[in-house]
DNA sequence: TTTGATATACGAATATATTCGTACATTAGT
DNA sequence: ACTAATGTACGAATATATTCGTATATCAAA
């Protein structure tokens, strides 16, 4: 079962992993224009972190040529299981139920999601 | 309006606000004790961080009798709803659905707490 | 009234996260 | 070959969160 992902990654290194499981490799460049188009930041500072991820496992980098390509390690699964069975614990007692009403209610959910939702629920069911 | 819950608890915090949320008034002393059955803690760190808690807000104190009583501020709900689309924005690209799927399927939601899910899932469709 | 238990206030140490300046290497264009 | 653009490495400043020691006040019991 290949190395845990005990470990957490923080709001800043999320952001950047969310780029990574969606485009795959990335170049610290690539990452940083898209994380600009949101908010502020200096180009160096997006670098950093993504060497300290590399160093803490959370990303894997090529450095075969002078631009490094990186690429995510954490697995997003194993990711937003940790985050939300932690989010449930801490804000929640709990109660995934709490959790997903809560999610549901708010969020707005399109109709489309909450089909996708019960079909989901009712599979639930027969295993 | 009140006062805003921008303000976004830390994870300390928020191990205090649940307490305060679920007890009601409390002295530190009460919310020590809970707290210490899961983790170790000084006094003084509880006392510190519920201190540092009502500087920014996040809750009020009763300060008439030596034994200073607390209770939260920050609304459950709005901290629920603003943590809950932070995570969704954060780690699941947005998608309520992903989340809802992800906590239902992993987190072992009981039959009970499916069933609930399923009637309030039912109930939107009315609105 | 002396002592012990329990309380708050406060300051400081430690840990962690974030930000960015600066130095230096490499590459491409002129 | 020189210069500008682009890249990494590294160290340091800043911000924030966490932890706890120590001083001091209050109250109750002996």
């Amino acid at each position: 079962m290949s190395s845990q992902n005990t470990i957490k990654p923080t709001e800043s290194e999320l952001e950047i992993l969310q780029i990574l499981w969606e485009k795959g490799d990335c170049t610290v460049r690539e990452v940083h224009e898209i994380l600009t188009q949101h908010k502020e930041a200096g180009y160096t500072t997006t670098l950093k972190i993504m060497q300290l991820m590399q160093e803490k496992g959370l990303v894997r980098r090529d450095t075969s040529s002078k631009t490094h390509i990186y690429s995510a390690l954490a697995s997003q699964q194993k990711t937003q299981e940790h985050l939300l069975s932690k989010l449930i614990d801490n804000a929640f007692s709990g109660s995934a139920a709490r959790l997903v009403m809560q999610a549901l209610g708010n969020h707005s959910a399109s109709k489309d999601e909450i089909e996708a939702i019960k079909k989901y629920l009712n599979d639930l069911d027969y295993k």
